[in-house]
DNA sequence: GTACTGTCTTTTATGTTAAAAATACAGTTT
DNA sequence: AAACTGTATTTTTAACATAAAAGACAGTAC
């Protein structure tokens, strides 16, 4: 009938470990900013806490009674809010009965399988279309428009334009802007791993968002920096759809990795422009391949 | 505590002027589909009409008893569904207080002020998000990021990059492209508009849309074509928000459009570069030129 | 047999509501 | 005076309820 209280619950978790380090809690406020919380949900942690015997709580003196052992804490499956519980559910549901383009999605039915009000789902609904892959016809039902080859084609074509004016755009920045030292170090861990690749390159899409993103944020540009929200997705969904060959993959991918960054240090226009493309070509076709057979 | 039934009343309303004109009304599945609604809102509708006496109902004959006359309308306000009216009430707010950057928007005030319930305010607020001018903090309220220097400036750019990408897809239509002729029909149009300035400037922004997705369609690239959504609302928003030298400034981009419109029907892909660019140009610094001092 | 109607079952749209969490303000303590 | 606590006031979150609208299916008319 109301709101869960997971914020409560998240900050009383994190409230624990806090607790773990020091004999004595700092002042409402400053916990507030800590832990980035109203007082009004600190109060409520303290009020907890001092029930439960961790603490003693006059005014200003918080002291600790007892450092808080593994049962005081809430157990996860409860710090997670409707909105995380759906979105869970509905990527497990497309990985599981795939995308088939044209088939319809029911609020309640997700809903039910979700074990939350329709609102939650019907507002992750929302924000989930401004992706493409799902359409509300007013009146009527979800209409889920599938991961098809034109899709991937238009997203990789969006994608390689963005991607070669972000790269233009960090060829641009001063040489001691923040961002260089972060390439840098970057390289660095692609290096890494590539040493090991055999048993770190699950790892990989990690670090490949982080890359890219890295790379775009030079473009300081929101809608293109919004725009790898969806590849991101598209990825994470994708790189568990299809395993097959992952290790050469990412592998390979690491290379193109390398050899981009070595193209922006280079500060060569040209050098770059045929290191992201040669990335992008390779990005491509790994994402047309992994499509389901239609 | 339920839903409106604006449905119902749009649609009573379109079969009232139907009726005007047929003496006889058609099957139950044939007025859904001429309609656009369900049969189960067709019957809510035959019911009414044979209520006020309009119709006589019996089974398949439907025959007509009185032509209706204007009071047997719904007026027109009460054929608004709250997400119009939200949205109206919204637009009406960013003109009036302009787009302030920091200030903050309440969910319950502006479901207050439009008379709805918080719901369809809060997915309003949610589809609107998906444009980059407002963003929520979990928990908080909505932030009005507002349409900065910045904002027009990152919107420009891509606005530009997809421009030149529909640009190019469109000249490698073929032929026989309906979409040639519809150039050609756009172009007369424009033609027209120009003859005429001083009385028509005011509908020049609908035909600058309709130019624009032309344009823009022959990417088919559903990333593009939304995006254009978010152009349009800016466009109609600045076009109301700074009138100044108007006439002025649409003589002078129909005329930008017309050598845009002659640039690609001479397929040279150098000077449908070019005359784009100018628009684009000029474009953008109308854009800045409209922005609030800041 | 095809198209239509009657009726029943889902599903969506949207206002209402209650708890959670944030915010605001007045009064205290240091 | 600055920072803190106590308390009251908004606002958001999210479930829920219900009418509207869509969809499904069997029976009926042509």
């Amino acid at each position: 009938m109301s709101r869960t209280s997971i914020v409560f619950k998240q900050t009383y978790n994190r409230c624990l470990t806090m607790l773990g380090r020091c004999e004595h809690l700092p002042s409402e406020p400053e916990l507030g900013t800590a832990l980035g919380v109203s007082r009004t949900t600190v109060r409520a942690v303290l009020a907890r806490l001092a029930e439960t015997g961790l603490i003693r709580w006059d005014k200003r003196s918080k002291p600790r009674l007892r450092p808080p052992s593994p049962e005081d804490y809430f157990p996860p499956e409860e710090t997670d809010s409707p909105a995380e519980i759906v979105e869970r559910r509905f990527m497990r549901r497309l990985l599981k009965h795939g995308v088939a383009p044209g088939s319809h999605i029911s609020e309640v039915e997700l809903a039910r399988e979700a074990g939350v009000g329709t609102t939650s789902v019907r507002e992750f609904l929302i924000r989930f279309s401004r992706f493409g892959l799902i359409e509300k016809r007013p009146n009527s039902r979800w209409l889920l428009k599938g991961f098809t080859r034109e899709f991937a084609l238009e997203l990789a074509d969006i994608r390689q334009m963005f991607e070669r004016n972000s790269a233009a755009a960090f060829l641009a920045l001063a040489d001691d802007h923040p961002a260089w030292s972060a390439l840098d170090r970057i390289r660095a861990e692609h290096v890494a791993m590539a040493a090991s690749i055999d048993d770190r390159y699950e790892e990989f899409p990690e670090l490949d968002e982080r890359f890219h993103r890295l790379v775009h944020n030079a473009s300081s540009n929101r809608f293109i920096i919004d725009f790898y929200d969806l590849i991101a997705m598209i990825f994470n969904y994708h790189y568990q759809w299809n395993r097959a060959g992952e290790r050469e993959r990412h592998a390979s991918a690491i290379q193109e990795h390398i050899a981009y960054i070595d193209a922006l240090r280079s500060k060569d226009p040209e050098r770059v422009r045929s290191a992201f493309l040669a990335h992008m070509v390779s990005a491509r076709s790994t994402l047309l391949r992994s499509l389901p057979a239609s």
